[in-house]
DNA sequence: CGATCTTACGGGATTCGTAAACATA
DNA sequence: TATGTTTACGAATCCCGTAAGATCG
């Protein structure tokens, strides 16, 4: 059973036209094409839907049952193309992603508004969660892509680095500084206000620690690094943050200092599970990213 | 946009195998071919529905997306197809007809039932009401025939002749008659049993006594050919019907004789609606009636 | 007789299959 | 290297359009 939808439209047409002449303008085709069409359509389908003389095409009583369903067929086959369509000209869908908490209260929003202005129509889901997370929401695919340090290498995993993020040190705004930039000796002679774990900074931090054997304690510890940064602009201690975080940190009253010996670089980027294909959506955001940062 | 339903049965088949070589034996189509029916889908919906590696093929978030959307278009297109087939086939459908009653309660259930015979899964509609009713549902579309007595010419309207009726006297069994026939003026002189208005067979029998300048008095009046029958076989007097009905008749203790002078002979057949096509069901069902009287 | 649908036939586009090239694990 | 997809190209098929034929009002 071979019955094509060009078919089905000259049916439809016909019918509605009551006239093949008539019809044959509408779908711009010559009669007796229209003609062979129908006629093949009857034959494939056993039967009359049409009965022509010179004067008048009138539907027969099959054809009258099948008119409304042919009529429904067309309707969802273009409904489905248009649906198709348009996710992939990015006129509607979702982007789901996720982000590690410093990350995402920091670059990740103008990422998001740069794209919105893009593609006002596609929704976002954006989920910040601490990095460990976010990786394990790519790998079960709740999320696309996720915006993080890079992660190990993996099998299962692609990482696009977009740029390098340097730890630095926040500290109060009267913590009396001689140069631009402070080693981790000092630092750590003042009270030392820490993440909670789990954390991917707090546990960077305590392994460049360990692996350089300075002594390291905990005076403070908070989740949120917007509570961190509050509580170093209190003059409560010092800490550690990605730089990504000082704009923020010093917003909230913090002064942020180059921090060295050791200095701590990350890559940031993208991590996509992989082998696995992404959404025109995902790929658009990606393709920003990484124009942005070239 | 042309996207063909094969190209659509490609993907489907494709994403469930999970492999062009599988799907294409499906197919039972060459690689190349899918391929390219593939990509000519991809380019006309404007972005790819799955990611092909030489090792496997996944599907793309939109092609997920619109697997099950493809699917169920199929799916219709198909039940929607069958269905019609169906119908042709007279595998199913209804055919709707008329019947006056004399004719209803005669002749017609045999022809049903020979009908319903060939084509067990097609079903039947009889109305039996009056011919003139009948004849009217013909013409309003309630019904695709009539079986009725002739009609007058109509533009709108098509007779189909089945065979020829003659009226006979119907009597009592004690009835006293020397010769096999009898004339109307020896059947009116017995109180006269006559259907009430409206019904053709009355109103034949009043058009004839008329033309003939016979006396007609009425004695009594029913509705039903079956009390009529009763009445007659009772004694309670005489009447005139269809020699159709005389089976009926004579089932129910009355005799039936030939009436002449004059006879009324009137062709009875099938009526239809004029350059209306009919149903395959319908046409098949004419088929056998012509078929029986040819 | 005129309008309209159908059949006949040549040209063009699309699609198919075979063979070779290409890509990835 | 082996499996599986894509490109190249010749061949068959299908579909369309023009012209002639048939049919009904």
């Amino acid at each position: 059973m071979n019955i094509t939808l060009k078919q089905i439209k000259a049916f439809v047409v016909v019918a509605q036209q009551e006239s093949f002449m008539a019809a044959c303008e509408i779908l711009h085709i010559s009669q007796p094409a229209l003609s062979i069409a129908i006629k093949n359509l009857e034959q494939e389908v056993g039967g009359a839907l049409l009965s022509r003389t010179t004067r008048a095409v009138v539907l027969t009583p099959e054809g009258e049952l099948f008119l409304p369903t042919a009529k429904r067929l067309l309707q969802e086959w273009n409904d489905a193309f248009d649906d198709l369509s348009q996710s992939f000209a990015l006129e509607h869908g979702i982007l789901s992603i996720a982000a590690m908490p410093s990350f995402a209260s920091s670059l990740v929003p103008s990422y998001l508004k740069k794209f919105r202005e893009s593609y006002p129509q596609v929704k976002i889901k954006l989920h910040d969660v601490i990095a460990e997370n976010a990786v394990q929401m790519v790998c079960d695919g709740q999320v696309e892509l996720a915006l993080v340090f890079e992660v190990p290498d993996s099998p299962q995993l692609d990482f696009i680095p977009l740029f390098e993020d340097k730890f630095v040190a926040a500290v109060s705004q009267y913590y009396e500084v001689t140069t631009q930039a402070i080693t981790w000796q000092q630092l750590l002679s003042s009270p030392f206000i820490a993440l909670q774990n789990p954390s991917n900074i707090r546990a960077q931090i305590e392994a460049l620690l360990v692996q350089n054997e300075l002594a390291f304690e905990v005076e403070f510890e908070a989740n949120q690094l917007a509570t961190i940064g509050q509580m170093v602009a209190s003059g409560l201690g010092v800490s550690a943050v990605p730089s990504l975080c000082a704009p923020q940190f010093e917003a909230l009253g913090a002064q942020c200092l180059a921090l060295e010996s050791p200095a701590i670089t990350r890559h940031v980027g993208i991590v996509t599970q992989h082998r696995k294909p992404l959404s025109v959506a995902a790929q658009s955001f990606i393709g920003q990213l990484v124009e942005m940062y070239r």
